[in-house]
DNA sequence: CAAGAAATTTAGAAAAATTCTAAAAATTTT
DNA sequence: AAAATTTTTAGAATTTTTCTAAATTTCTTG
């Protein structure tokens, strides 16, 4: 455990809903850690995810963004406001259980849509 | 509808399994096309995607891979061969009907884990 | 705690993936 | 068939990610 990685932990750790692209980690983790460079903190996200503490999101835009839990959950990207929602589904272990003749490692549900309050948004408008 | 169009969907269509990254799209259609550019392949793979003609694929390795059908359904990421297989879960529209307090536009279930075949020769070795 | 070994970080270059641009070509409309 | 519109081309530019070798930090062990 380096001070880079503990920064960077933090970083992705201080936003439940935002998150982060690997650019928007390296310019926060730079305000703690001015010298910390670019490689790292891709070394670091490698490593993580590899460890299953933090998962890679990918699909909207140019950038992989980053998710501060491993634990199996969807996420509901919003067409209007671009953030990623977390949800949980409490039956979907078991559904899978039943049919897979293969080993699953983990599994993420990817929604694209329209978020509550932009819903709301586009029905006032 | 263009020659340019109509060769990248057919390379796209010719495969049900492999799901071809945008170079290997690239490459195929110049085998029938062969001044076609690579802006045309990206220009082409961003608006059949928006037509909902085809869905893109991310999140294993650099490049992101594309599937010819845009209908809803799982792919399981074999991290062993790196192919994608596709899956359909016939009971997965309800599930989420009941519960979502949002728009829901399209879906994905996207599996990490290791395909049957694959677990035979995990198992054999 | 110090010395050596191992692992990590740095800075920047390099590579890979994608997007942009303006002119040319193709397609569609009239 | 001419004019208007859309698409394509080629290549540059940009963005995102990976690589590299030297320097630094962390870990291990005496």
């Amino acid at each position: 455990m380096t001070r880079q990685r503990a920064a960077i932990l933090e970083v992705i750790r201080s936003d439940r809903c935002r998150h982060y692209t690997a650019e928007e980690i390296f310019e926060l983790a730079k305000q703690k850690l001015p010298t910390i460079s670019r490689a790292t903190v891709y070394n670091n996200l490698h490593s993580l995810e590899a460890e299953e503490i933090i998962r890679r999101l990918t699909g909207e835009g140019g950038s992989a963004r980053y998710d501060s839990s491993f634990t199996p959950h969807g996420h509901l990207f919003c067409s209007d406001c671009g953030q990623i929602f977390d949800f949980t589904i409490p039956a979907f272990s078991e559904m899978l259980g039943e049919n897979a003749d293969c080993i699953v490692d983990s599994y993420e549900l990817k929604i694209r849509g329209v978020c509550k309050s932009c819903k709301k948004v586009r029905v006032s408008e």
